[in-house]
DNA sequence: TGTTTTCTTTCAGTTACATCA
DNA sequence: GTTGATGTAACTGAAAGAAAA
């Protein structure tokens, strides 16, 4: 069985980005309103959770994509461009966002292909003013500082995760001459602070996934790199699941209680009645050919039946196997 | 047109770090 | 100051799907 997880209207297309920036930008309005108890969970039964791309409608064109093949590909999503056919090959200036150094040496650097795109989609967009709410002696994440990028040895070189990472390391080797402690053997947790989680929350609200150039926009707004945003999105959808399995797991505790409970009773009420029906006199065990009400509760019985249930009433018990019927005077009915 | 390859994205599981009691 | 628990950012590998070859 897979468990349903509903977190809003998934209909809705586009982040309200600048409503949410306002709300960075004012405080007061917002940050109570981002715990998962706002979030508008509902649990059901029998319906797929989430599963690949089922939220997502990420085809995006990769940055490899578009450095291989300057053609264009076929399909779009949610509004990424890429050229067409008598678009020339991309050759554009890379224009870094905001979460790298100024002063980083890769500078200037030229690129090709969807990373061009998704940059210069950026620089159509109408100027959305990043988000700086880190105070200045908060430790939480700005590439100004320091960034412990573990090396791990990627064996392949080709793919997006990759493409990020080797941003983040050029980086980080540009924030570590600023930071001499960096050896880059560890890996530095950054924490995001309230102001950031809270905007990550109310996108959460809004698309429990994002597509490349919502992810790049968001990190561009929260000064926050693009694979940070990535990897907040997995970590909330799985801690949303999580927290739903545990929702899911309560209901069905009580569920099996309830059963195991009404379990319990049927089966103490048949062995009473099977101890009624064995000490009763053979000629009351006939089969049934009217049906008899009884006067005190009101339920029809079958009448080889109904000795051992009027007994079963004069003994306080139930009978769930009766019934039940409007009201009407006790009397017989044929 | 069908098959294979390549690439991207997501998820589940895990690790590592920061914070707090 | 130390230690264990907890939360979470970050990483890894696998699976699935889409697009290209």
């Amino acid at each position: 069985m897979e468990l349903a997880l509903s977190l809003g209207d998934n209909t809705k297309k586009q982040f309200s980005f600048l409503e949410m920036n306002s709300k960075i930008n004012n405080p007061s309005a917002s940050s109570t309103s981002t715990s998962d108890k706002d979030l508008g969970f509902c649990m059901g039964l029998d319906v797929a959770f989430g599963g690949h791309k089922s939220l997502s409608s990420s085809s995006s064109p990769s940055v490899e994509d578009e450095k291989k093949k300057p053609v264009p590909r076929a399909k779009l999503s949610d509004g990424i461009r890429v050229s067409s056919p008598v678009d020339p090959p991309l050759q554009l200036q890379l224009h870094f966002p905001n979460w790298l150094p100024e002063n980083s040496p890769q500078g200037g650097r030229t690129l090709s292909g969807a990373a061009m795109v998704a940059e210069e989609e950026e620089e159509e967009e109408e100027a959305v003013p990043s988000m700086s709410v880190s105070p200045p002696d908060s430790v939480t994440s700005s590439f100004q500082l320091d960034f412990g990028i573990k090396s791990y040895g990627y064996e392949r070189r080709s793919n997006k995760r990759d493409i990020d990472d080797e941003v983040e390391r050029s980086a980080s080797r540009a924030s570590n001459e600023d930071n001499d402690e960096e050896n880059g053997s560890t890996r530095k947790k950054l924490r995001l602070s309230k102001d950031q989680s809270a905007f990550l929350e109310d996108s959460f609200k809004e698309h429990s996934t994002l597509n490349p150039k919502q992810k790049i926009a968001l990190a561009k707004q929260l000064n926050l790199r693009p694979r940070q945003v990535e990897v907040w999105f997995q970590n909330r959808r799985a801690r949303t699941k999580l927290k739903q399995t545990e929702v899911d797991c309560e209901y069905l505790k009580r569920c099996c209680e309830s059963l195991t409970e009404e379990n319990r009773r049927l089966q103490k009420e048949v062995k009473e009645l099977r101890t009624l029906k064995t000490s009763t006199p053979f000629y009351m065990q006939l089969p049934a050919t009217t049906l008899t009400m009884c006067p005190s509760c009101e339920r029809v019985a079958t009448s080889a039946a109904q000795p051992a249930t009027s007994a079963a009433h004069n003994l306080g018990l139930s009978t769930s196997s009766l019934i039940p019927v409007k009201p009407r005077p006790a009397k017989q009915v044929s």
